[in-house]
DNA sequence: GTTCCAACTTCAGAATTCCTTCAGAGTATT
DNA sequence: AATACTCTGAAGGAATTCTGAAGTTGGAAC
């Protein structure tokens, strides 16, 4: 899972950003409303932390502008308004969620996986497809029943996959989604080909078909019914 | 035995847990909807100790989705609502008993286990895993019949790897289970590895096969049968 | 109050596993 | 056939885990 922290407040994001790290989710943070919307218009997230009290502008423009775009990320907002007032007008504009600060750590991570799961696993905490299934509170995937021993980036590289299926992914959309930002554009993405094999590889030889096919100059695609 | 205590009384929700761990009942602690949610998702309770009056909604939603789910776990509702319409309504909808705030600790603990002998028909006070068997009552371990002799620590780390076994276990949640809440304090939970090697040696030792295995870059699970 | 001992925690280095790079071989496209 | 892209295996580097020892804490016995 990745997301986008907008908070102007350093040290809040800094223990956000730490504590988040340790249960594996990548986050990546913006201190400022256009700093988001670039980020937004560059990279894909899973979910947005959004803190309304921003220094540029009023947060609920921000939220607003995110929602009216197509295949928009979940948003969670953060914020020390705690009137029932900016609730309401929160979760009107298609906020998912509202978490008044202060707030416990533990806390917010029950809530951004209670809408991981929400949107895309429809309330079941596991995701199945073909031969293969994926348990997310066990972090364990399986094929025909049979374990796969993935390390963290393989995991997380079918998760990518999966959620994305019958879809291309570019090289470079992958490796932004698996390793957050990478300041040059043009850097050598190879390294996403060693994770494809090793998943591959894995997938193979519980007994799966192949389904992480090659297209040819564009990147990779996970498909549903491969040949 | 396992539970999950639902309150946000930090204060009562400290005492029930200090209670209940002097006779040997591992008890955590959600404060909101949310975190019990998550944590139902991620770990199994034997029981769930439910207060109604939550911050983030109507207990009864919670209870409703608790008991829908297959394998539910009993729950222990504990209320301030004295009234007859909550208990029955309550009841109705699938809650094992019910407890008036305020109340004294030894009744609680003594309907705990009444729903638990209830629930286990017998009331095994033992939990048998293959060639590991630990006896609740007596505080005690044993490996094909060999008593471990374990500290708390690891008496404690034990049931919850084995309450959980087939999970991959992360550092964090580990730590939080056995120690409490770390949220604020982002310190590294290297002291985990500790009881972890201690617990391994000492199942060996016994003669034992190697149940813990860890799970590089993400935590440590206890494998039912192992390879 | 003091002493002692077991349990818990911290620390630094060793060992292990994983990630990334690289060069060369293989394959699809034009 | 030429070009561009993809795949493979090996090796170095980075990160994580393991280990043994030392330091700290807390409770029991005196």
């Amino acid at each position: 899972m990745k997301i986008l922290l907008v908070e102007d407040n350093e040290e809040l994001a800094d223990n956000v950003v730490r504590y988040l790290d340790q249960v594996g989710i990548l986050c990546e943070t913006a201190i400022t409303h256009y700093e988001a919307e670039d980020k937004l218009l560059s990279y894909t997230y899973d979910c947005v932390l959004l803190d309304l009290m921003l220094p540029d502008g009023d947060g609920l423009d921000l939220l607003n502008w995110i929602k009216s775009k197509a295949n928009s990320p979940n948003v969670l907002i953060i914020s020390a308004k705690n009137s029932l007032d900016d609730k309401i007008k929160g979760l009107d504009q298609g906020a998912d969620d509202y978490l008044a600060k202060p707030f416990h750590l533990s806390e917010l991570l029950a809530r951004l996986k209670a809408i991981y799961r929400r949107s895309k696993l429809e309330g079941s905490d596991e995701l199945k497809l073909g031969e293969i299934s994926v348990q997310f509170n066990t972090f364990q995937a399986f094929v025909n029943g049979n374990l796969l021993d993935l390390t963290k980036k393989e995991y997380d590289l079918l998760i990518f996959l999966i959620t994305n299926k019958n879809r291309v992914l570019g090289k470079q959309a992958i490796a932004q989604h698996l390793w957050g930002d990478y300041t040059d554009d043009l850097a050598n993405f190879d390294f996403v080909y060693q994770h494809m094999k090793n998943l591959r590889k894995k997938i193979c030889e519980a007994g799966g078909r192949d389904y992480l096919k090659t297209v040819y100059g564009i990147g990779y695609k996970f498909e549903e019914n491969p040949s």
